[in-house]
DNA sequence: GGAGTGCCTCTTGCATACAATAAAGTAATT
DNA sequence: AATTACTTTATTGTATGCAAGAGGCACTCC
């Protein structure tokens, strides 16, 4: 790795500016983040060759980045064959709804328990966006939700549970995009999952561990059936077809 | 990879055996046993040398089994330095386990709605080989817990679910040991873990989903508070030492 | 004797080279 | 024309080689 040293500052301090993070990190994250976005499409094919050519890399640094991402299940290798972006089928998407749900349930409790003053000024904004973001573009609700559930892993005081529920919404984050950018999403859902997050945000407040993580819990639950829902339209559509 | 045909069993069936998996698939198995058993102790240092040496292949296959490992937070990788076995904290393993709980009471529930026959009965006889298993060693006992919890897995037939709580179990697979073999393991939470058993088989052959997922959990948070209670003693011990 | 400095070695980070496999196309045979 | 065996090519699987960083050790200088 390469070091760039920047001209003395005023404090008389020599700082060092390490380059972002080793290749392997950097390209792990536009990797994982070019699934995350759908720039790669579920089910399509990843010639290591293609991707050290597009990146400037060399295949081991890639093939380094594609076990990661195996094993957090963002790709499939399948043996002699290579690397497929993974796909989930309907069924899979519910469960990691369910799976979700509990979790997302475990970190409002634990919000309630440790949240720190600071970190619940940056919930309170968050949903001020995600409430924003509603009458803006469903791209922008993508991310204001996702800021806002970062928020709420911050707030958990658990870095375990933050990272394990990172990794998850990367599994669903297409589902995710479907489910809020759908023609067919029902306006009432909206409405809905806008007063949940309010009344999570104020039992986390008065320290309700329990009305905190039952909000949450039906609140993910009715996100998962909202996006199952449109799943099979979509299915149906594409049969009639 | 190498295929080995058999010759023709008396079936007529040819069979082919492949050889297990690729060179890294072995590896990587190899190495996580290691860890998960504890013959790689937590803290220790992993040089990709000696690795190698002491499997007979090269880097490359020892290199990506680490990132795998890495990516399942069973090593830490500290750049330039090298990998090492991941050493939890008190503080990390007590939410490990309160994660745990959860999925746990969620993989019960689905295992009342889901389970087939043919699994029921794997998992009562896998109950029966817990039961026994407590006159024994705390070693059996820890492979008896291990089969009735894949035999639950199994029976939620969610494949997502099943993997996550493998994984979770890898995790905290040192200190599960720790709670068993404990010389300070109190003989109540023995009993009281059997009944609990007990009362989930129960409530899954019932299809009682509400009761098994609190059983489960219930069960989960206790089987928590003991190994917290066992690794403050330890700590304490060290102190006075 | 102690602090600092440069060198040396061990180890990782990255790249390249070679072997093995799979899939597709091609020619030969019936 | 269909089927089989062979050849070719694209791609993955594995090994090795080279460069760069980290830490220890001895040496120097005070």
């Amino acid at each position: 790795m390469v070091l760039h040293y920047s001209p003395m500052s005023q404090s008389g301090l020599l700082k060092v500016d390490k380059v972002p993070a080793s290749l392997r990190q950097q390209v792990l994250l536009q990797m994982r983040d070019a699934i995350i976005s759908g720039h790669l499409l579920p089910g399509a094919r990843l010639i290591e060759r293609e991707l050290t050519d597009q990146m400037g890399v060399s295949r081991t640094v890639v093939r380094e980045a594609l076990r990661q991402l195996e094993a957090e299940h963002l790709v499939e290798v399948i043996p002699n064959k290579g690397p497929f972006v993974r796909q989930l089928s309907i069924n899979e998407a519910e469960d990691l709804y369910r799976i979700r749900a509990v979790l997302h349930g475990l970190a409002a409790r634990m919000c309630a328990e440790n949240i720190t003053k600071k970190h619940l000024e940056i919930l309170e904004d968050a949903l001020e966006l995600v409430i924003e973001s509603y009458s803006n573009s469903s791209e922008r609700t993508l991310k204001a939700k996702t800021h806002f559930y970062n928020a709420l892993y911050k707030g958990t005081q658990s870095d375990s549970l933050k990272a394990m529920l990172e990794t998850l919404q990367a599994r669903i984050a297409r589902w995710r995009t479907l489910g809020l950018a759908h023609p067919n999403r029902s306006q009432e859902r909206s409405k809905e999952s806008i007063i949940n997050l309010k009344i999570i945000i104020d039992a986390v407040k008065r320290k309700d561990a329990d009305q905190a993580e039952s909000v949450m819990f039906k609140e993910d639950i009715q996100a998962g059936r909202e996006v199952t829902r449109l799943l099979n339209i979509e299915q149906s559509d594409q049969k009639t077809n």
